[in-house]
DNA sequence: CGTGTCACTTAGTAGCCATGTG
DNA sequence: CACATGGCTACTAAGTGACACG
């Protein structure tokens, strides 16, 4: 992680934004941690004790985990390099907000108490109260210094601070025994299928062609045509009428998944020792070592956290004696086993090639077995049909549970899913834990993982079509919103002035999500990795500065969001919402929730008034394409060549990369490759200068001599001069391109916001090989879209 | 209503592999 | 032909958001 993850952290560059060396983390930061401890235990014990009034099976597991927590509190960390200050910091922070949280929890507790007796007093004061939140309109006064506080403190319930964010997950629980759905489900193997108990709420497509559907596509004809390989390939479903709501599929048959391959010991004469001394370990603590031996050379090993947690559960896979003895991690000598699977992958690498067209063959055959599936009487690919190896769990950014051993999945562990009658044989010697027939939902298989216990999914490939239509949709609720973006923009502009204080942050929060493309910022547990989005947001991941860089009203983000990516810019905001945040920080510490009102669940319910099918994440898809659509407009030059022409292109991808904030480490060959290219552009420069030289040369030859022959030859000339200017040109759009690059991803951008059919059109439009845009994964998952927009399709 | 569960999308990266190059 | 290199795929973690339940 180490270096890739400094590099992360290191601002977006490009949008003119974010270059200072990060400062924001500053704020109070030097705070305690501590006590919290207890407080935090406490709440513990009191969520396992409700739970296990209901689910009494996993006391065991609970109480296991409470130990766990107690240890993993007190995190030492001791040598640490520089690079991790602001990590440290945000630790810090993090431990704060904790405590804050508690203690907040109390406050309204207690305040919960007293309120049975003061309910009335208290319903009429906040009507009152409720309008005297101050809200200067457009004076200027800074309203830092009002004090809403007081007041909204004894006001009544939904103006208060929402309750506290804390729940400590459930570690793990054992699975319950759940049936339902499946079983209320009348389902009739063939094409009976329940209609589903969700109300509806779909966009509605054109749907026309309902004529051409005549059953599944069987029509003979048409397969005749498209005869060979992927025949399924080009089915499209795109112009069939869509399932009826809430059903999935009619009919569903696999194979079932693929499991890891067995645990191979290792040959005898690799040793691992501890304390100095050779030890034979059993094959269990064997397999479990040999993952942590593999990593030796990450950066993994280097973190306290991981070691622990790595430590504490491989004890478990030991034998009691071998437990007696290995006590300290410290004292084991896992070397030998790295150089030995290091050898074996050299070994791996410079096999024959006909060892290699053998493994091929092989996997081939387990992609063409397990790889597929045939639903509604087609074939299509399944996404991932192998089960997560064991391994130790690598999680991102500074998790909590980093280094836990993952177990291995067996068949016992796994639901499959699919029509009645047509289940999957398991493993020899092996059962499924269960066998259900749920066509409300699209996955195939799954089971549930230990270290965070969630439920994990066999699911189709993205070119099938339960992805496609799904992915279509989307991008039809994007396009409605583009219809009412500036309705609701202006009403949250309004917003801002509101009296009550829950809806201007809603309105605060709403306009991040819209202009900086945040995500939402869904509530975490605190075994999860500190990170969040716009409704999480916390007083200590923004500043606000009157003047900045020759910008009035600057709010600094500063914050870690999804895969702990950090999040860093600059913004130049309206003097209303940086006043409402003023008033949000007031009296709160950095910890403290900065919309300490709202949450995702309000924001989606209030974006869902605004119109139907808008939740928080609509804006991002929304903003992407608009942004992309827009930047093609204005790049692109309809004279230019195809290679500038698709410059362009990546020029308005990037943009929308930017924006939203989709990093990547810079390739560790990138110094070295750009090196290589600059020295390309510079023989190449080289040439052109012999060649005008030979040309000119050769012209006055010609004019000279007026030779025939030296005529032909200067034309000669001339064209390769050409052809020689032409791929300098090439190789410089290369340089910039990759340079400006060097740290943005684009493709998930590409895959997952970017309207297809922009893309698709701008390429008909333009001349410009689609080939050139998308690569073969990504023309089969957007097949629908190349096949249905023409050169005209705006977004 | 808060909380947990479930399903499904979105995310970055490791490492494989095809490809071009010297 | 060996080798580097960049692209792509597979992998799996980490989000979002709907819904059920007490």
């Amino acid at each position: 992680m180490g270096s890739a993850e400094v590099d992360k952290h290191t601002p977006p560059s490009g949008d003119g934004a974010g270059k200072d060396v990060l400062t924001g983390l500053s704020n109070g930061m030097d705070r305690h941690k501590s006590k919290d401890k207890d407080h935090h235990s406490h709440k513990h014990k009191h969520k396992d004790k409700d739970r296990e009034k209901c689910k009494d099976k996993n006391r065991e597991k609970h109480k296991d985990k409470h130990k766990d927590k107690h240890k993993d509190k007190h995190k030492e960390k001791s040598k640490d390099k520089e690079k991790k200050h602001d990590k440290e910091d945000r630790k810090h922070g993090r431990e704060e907000r904790k405590q804050s949280k508690e203690d907040k929890k109390l406050d309204k507790e207690e305040k919960r108490k007293e309120k049975g007796k003061m309910k009335d007093k208290a319903e009429k004061a906040s009507c009152v109260e409720v309008k005297n939140e101050p809200m200067s309109e457009d004076d200027d006064t800074p309203l830092a210094s009002h004090s809403f506080s007081q007041t909204s403190q004894d006001s009544e319930d939904d103006d208060q601070p929402l309750s506290f964010r804390k729940k400590v997950k459930i570690e793990v629980k054992a699975e319950k025994p759940v049936k339902r759905k499946a079983e209320d489900m009348a389902v009739d193997d063939e094409d009976d299928y329940v209609a589903s108990k969700k109300k509806n709420k779909k966009v509605e497509e054109k749907k026309e062609k309902v004529d051409k559907k005549q059953t599944n596509g069987a029509s003979p004809t048409k397969r005749v045509k498209k005869e060979k390989k992927e025949e399924e390939e080009t089915w499209k479903w795109w112009e069939e009428e869509k399932h009826e709501d809430g059903v999935k599929w009619k009919s569903l048959e696999h194979k079932g998944p693929v499991f890891a391959a067995d645990y191979e010991p290792l040959p005898g004469n690799v040793k691992f020792k501890y304390n100095g001394k050779e030890m034979k370990l059993s094959t269990a603590a064997e397999e479990v070592g040999s993952f942590y031996a593999a990593m030796l050379d990450h950066d993994y090993v280097t973190k306290d956290v991981f070691n622990k947690n790595f430590f504490k559960d491989w004890r478990k896979f030991m034998t009691h004696s071998e437990k007696e003895i290995i006590t300290d991690l410290k004292k084991c000598d896992f070397t030998h086993m790295l150089t030995y699977f290091k050898a074996k992958s050299e070994e791996k690498k410079n096999r024959t090639k006909e060892e290699k067209q053998q493994l091929k063959l092989e996997n081939e055959e387990t992609v063409k077995e397990y790889g597929w599936c045939i639903i509604d009487g087609h074939k299509q690919r399944i996404g991932n049909f192998k089960i997560e190896p064991p391994g130790l769990f690598r999680g991102r950014g500074d998790h909590p549970k980093m280094g836990m051993v993952k177990r291995r999945v067996m068949p016992e562990d796994v639901i499959i899913n699919c029509s009645k009658g047509t289940a999957p044989k398991p493993p020899a010697g092996h059962k499924w834990k269960e066998v259900r027939h749920d066509n409300t939902v699209t996955w195939l298989a799954s089971w549930t993982e230990n270290v965070q216990g969630q439920v994990k999914y066999i699911m189709l490939n993205s070119a099938s079509r339960l992805k496609g239509e799904k992915d279509w949709q989307k991008y039809e609720i994007a396009r409605q919103l583009k219809d009412s973006v500036e309705k609701i923009r202006e009403t949250y502009k309004e917003d801002w002035k509101s009296k009550e204080m829950k809806i201007r942050q809603r309105s605060v929060a709403l306009y991040f999500i819209d202009k900086l493309a945040l995500r939402a910022g869904n509530e975490k547990d605190e075994d999860q990795a500190d990170t969040v989005g716009a409704c999480s947001l916390r007083v200590e991941h923004i500043s606000l500065h009157e003047q900045k860089n020759g910008k009035q009203c600057v709010v600094v983000f500063d914050f870690l969001g999804k895969d702990s990516i950090r999040y860093y810019n600059e913004v130049p905001v309206e003097k209303r919402v940086f006043k409402n945040l003023q008033i949000f920080m007031e009296n709160k510490k950095p910890g403290d929730d900065l919309f300490d009102r709202l949450n995702t669940t309000i924001m989606n319910k209030h974006l869902n008034d605004l119109m139907e099918g808008l939740t928080a994440k609509v804006f991002r898809t929304f903003n992407a394409s608009n942004t992309l659509q827009e930047q093609l407009d204005s790049l692109t030059d309809p004279n230019s060549s195809v290679t500038e022409k698709i410059l362009a292109y990546n020029r308005a991808n990037r943009a929308v990369a930017i924006l939203c904030n989709h990093q990547r480490a810079v390739p560790k060959t990138f110094a070295k490759s750009m090196e290589n290219l600059q020295k390309k552009i510079d023989t190449k420069r080289e040439a052109i200068q012999e060649a005008e030289q030979s040309y000119k040369d050769l012209k006055k030859e010609a004019k000279k001599t007026g030779s025939a022959a030296a005529k032909i030859a200067a034309g000669k000339k001339e064209k390769q001069l050409e052809k020689l200017k032409e791929q300098l040109m090439k190789l410089e759009v290369q340089a910039t391109d990759r340079e400006e690059n060097k740290e943005i991803a684009l493709g998930t951008s590409k895959l997952n916001y970017l309207d297809p059919r922009i893309s698709v059109a701008w390429c008909k439009k333009n001349g410009v090989p689609i080939e050139k845009i998308y690569n073969k994964t990504q023309r089969d998952k957007f097949q629908w879209a190349i096949d249905m927009a023409g050169p005209e399709f705006e977004f």
